[in-house]
DNA sequence: CGAACTTCGTGATTATTTTCACAATATAGT
DNA sequence: ACTATATTGTGAAAATAATCACGAAGTTCG
């Protein structure tokens, strides 16, 4: 990215995500235009924060007509870094841990799974799901070698500030923390936090403040 | 809530979670009181970041002193309906469902599994984690009977719109969803999403603009 | 070709959230 | 009791993000 015009929102990315996914359902079915307002429809937004988004990267659209799902979909690919791959490194090979190994959804955003991390002897040494399991003591130096670009921790959340530093200086430049702690990480470092914990707080706290006032 | 002063920010909520983990902490090893600067540092915000969060529920600390850990503990339990105890559904036992159900965060949260649901036949009737998988055709008439109140969607993109329908008849006011899709409810409804594309595709990002622009 | 209609792109406005700044209040030391 | 210090709580200011409003551009159809 050299144009330096705006900051641009992370909500901003994020929704970014969410437009790709639904043009490229429209491509799958053949559908050749979509206006803002249309896409917007389907994805629970309005047209205007459609039109705004995309605007941060360019402009796309044809007044009258709409979006060109074809082009539209490139350039998403494109400013998404979807046309490169990233090496993947999960850290943690528990229930969660497991699931993430099992999910076929990273090869469909350009990312590999490369390694796998955990600490329990019966595990190490084993393949899963294709990808084989070391010791977490190989964590650092592995990464490296590997050239892990995104590290998955999902270890218990004493442990994760640690995996989080070896990562870190092992050249990783992202992490994804399903651990429940704030890890503290030099800020060229992007963190992105599943935070199961908070999310289900969020819930109960609308249950008992919103809702009918029940609970047992 | 009928104390109608200020509309509270999800963020703000989102935080307290943090802050009561942070709080339970201190309170196991005996800390008394806490200043909102040293609670900022551990939780990574800032001093008037914790205050103004806890202004929106009352008076908790001392001038001079900081937060008694114990009232504070108290008090955000409290606000956040811990003193409750809910009744969770999860729909779709796959990977990510058998994880969720083997998490051992819901009671500490006071969320209560009580019932599970899956299309296979091959895990219908089995019982995982102490809680029996039923037939999703019976996820209305249970998820009514059993008072659910949270539902967990962990089932295909396809299938989410329809189970989450189904849910919201049946009662359950809060939804919490894995699946990659903006589901439409009624806006009493309260839906948090977890969509792991959007995390990973984000960093994609990441590392496409800021990073050193390798990739493989 | 021209009129009616559609849709985009974006500056201006509004809303929301965070940060600043400081008065008020409590504590601790002497 | 008094002074120096620590810390809260909160209006005001700043920053950030979403929405409005509308001109410009493109399309469709008679």
């Amino acid at each position: 990215m050299t144009n330096g015009k705006k900051r641009i929102p992370e909500s901003t990315i994020s929704r970014l995500s969410v437009y790709l996914r639904e043009i490229t359902e429209l491509a799958a079915v053949n559908i050749k235009t979509i206006s803002s307002a249309e896409l917007g429809d389907r994805t629970n937004l309005s047209d205007v924060q459609v039109r705004k988004d995309l605007g941060y990267f360019g402009q796309f659209g044809v007044s009258g007509a709409g979006y060109s799902v074809a082009e539209l979909k490139i350039a998403l690919e494109k400013i998404l870094g979807r046309d490169k791959t990233w090496n993947v490194a999960i850290v943690g090979v528990g229930h969660l841990g497991s699931a993430l190994l099992a999910y076929s959804g990273f090869r469909k955003h350009g990312l590999d799974v490369v390694a796998a991390f955990d600490t329990d002897i019966r595990k190490i040494g084993k393949e899963f799901e294709g990808v084989k399991i070391s010791s977490i003591e190989e964590l650092g130096q592995t990464a490296s070698k590997e050239k892990v670009a995104i590290g998955i921790i999902v270890v218990p959340a004493g442990e994760a500030q640690e995996v989080a530093e070896t990562l870190v200086n092992s050249g990783v430049e992202c992490i994804l923390n399903f651990a429940p702690v704030s890890l503290n990480v030099p800020e060229n470092i992007k963190v992105k936090n599943v935070d199961l914990s908070r999310e289900l707080e969020t819930l109960s706290y609308y249950l008992a403040n919103n809702g009918d006032g029940g609970g047992k």
